[in-house]
DNA sequence: GTGGATTTGAACTCATGGGTTCAATGTAGT
DNA sequence: ACTACATTGAACCCATGAGTTCAAATCCAC
């Protein structure tokens, strides 16, 4: 036939890959494998061939997605490592990376996917606190210590620090978003990180200017 | 006996409020009429008899629980409206009513619902817009913007404060939680709501004591 | 009571979709 | 070329659940 089977690619990834694109367009409920399979360029045993469950191959697809998400968010932290003489500049660069990298629409779909599977799935909550804010509040809070150790911020408490960043970063997302249905414009979301900066500097800036 | 509908009126509210227990239990898609009728103490011919759709079920059902969590969140502001000489305190308060509020079992599911379904229900974030975090914002922006009048807080851009606010107090909520699914201790909710405020009123507090 | 509407249980129809089977057809490695 | 395995399409089995039908039971106003 004219499919593209081109001898023993793995097509694992391609499973992987087309699973999460058709339970993040249509939930997990609604998914039948077969579109699945068609969306993957593959047959329905194959799909069966490589995961045994329609269960186990959501938790793989989630898990790969997931983890991916926290890479990229993480990396965008990376101006942070040396942020020259404007610390707010970086501040400012690195929130507006996390607002583009919160709302594409891998990152929407993932969330929406958590949420509504955390009850099914309670596992899945292992691949969150391992992927999930948690970690990128960590991996902040360390750049947050270091600027701190260097009397650039306030010493007090990175982790809180980390913490709050992130809630005025990313709480107002949700509301302007429409819950992720909406796309947000770039100048607006250049807005929503100089508010956010602007706000974190006043109550976490070296005090006595 | 005030109508002589009466036990039409009855049934339907105790099918709106099984259904939302259903849902909230078992999402949309594993919630199967059947259940529904049983927890409502109900024939399932019943349900049809108030409601075409399990669809349309639904929808009511959210937007029923929907507006009771707007209409308990506003009521909890009240604290603002005569805050009196302790203004941390009062915001305190408010802060973690809110905390409660938006922990309790009912408001976790909704908001699972919510996302969950928010794309097979696109019509639903009218209910969002219309009974969801805008209107709280827009609620404690009006307040905040009494409070700046009196000299008591920032007078630059009281949507702003709000909007922080709540983003401060509710962001950690989703990481601290895990997505909802583990209950949060009173005197954790308490840290949280203390140092939201601690953090609004350094950014926003009345500059130059 | 009586009559009209409502509710009820049980059985029914029908569509969907998970998961399997199987014979035919590649595809690798040797 | 030959063998061992992966893939494929198509059909199949079977459980689930939405929505309906209907006769019997129940309720309410009058």
């Amino acid at each position: 036939m004219a499919t593209s089977t081109r001898g023993r690619i793995d097509k694992r990834q391609a499973i992987l890959g087309g699973a999460f694109a058709v339970f993040a367009r249509l939930g997990y409920a609604q998914a039948c494998v077969q579109d699945i399979a068609d969306e993957a360029g593959v047959a329905k045993p194959t799909v069966y061939n490589h995961m045994t469950d329609k269960a186990t191959l959501f938790r793989h697809a989630v898990e790969a997605a997931s983890q991916a998400a926290l890479d990229a968010r993480i990396g965008a932290l990376a101006p942070l490592a040396d942020p020259g003489d404007d610390l707010a500049g970086a501040l400012e660069d690195v929130a507006h990376a996390l607002l583009r990298l919160h709302t594409d629409e891998r990152s929407c779909a993932l969330k929406r996917l958590l949420h509504s599977e955390i009850t099914r799935f309670p596992d899945l909550l292992d691949v969150v606190t391992g992927s999930g804010p948690h970690h990128l509040t960590r991996a902040l809070a360390d750049r947050l210590a270091r600027l701190a150790l260097s009397g650039r911020l306030r010493a007090a408490d990175p982790d809180l620090a980390a913490e709050q960043f992130l809630a005025l970063l990313l709480g107002p997302l949700e509301a302007r978003s429409r819950l992720g249905t909406r796309p947000i414009g770039e100048t607006e979301l250049h807005d929503m990180a100089r508010a956010t900066v602007c706000t974190f500097m006043r109550a976490w800036g070296q005090d006595t200017p």
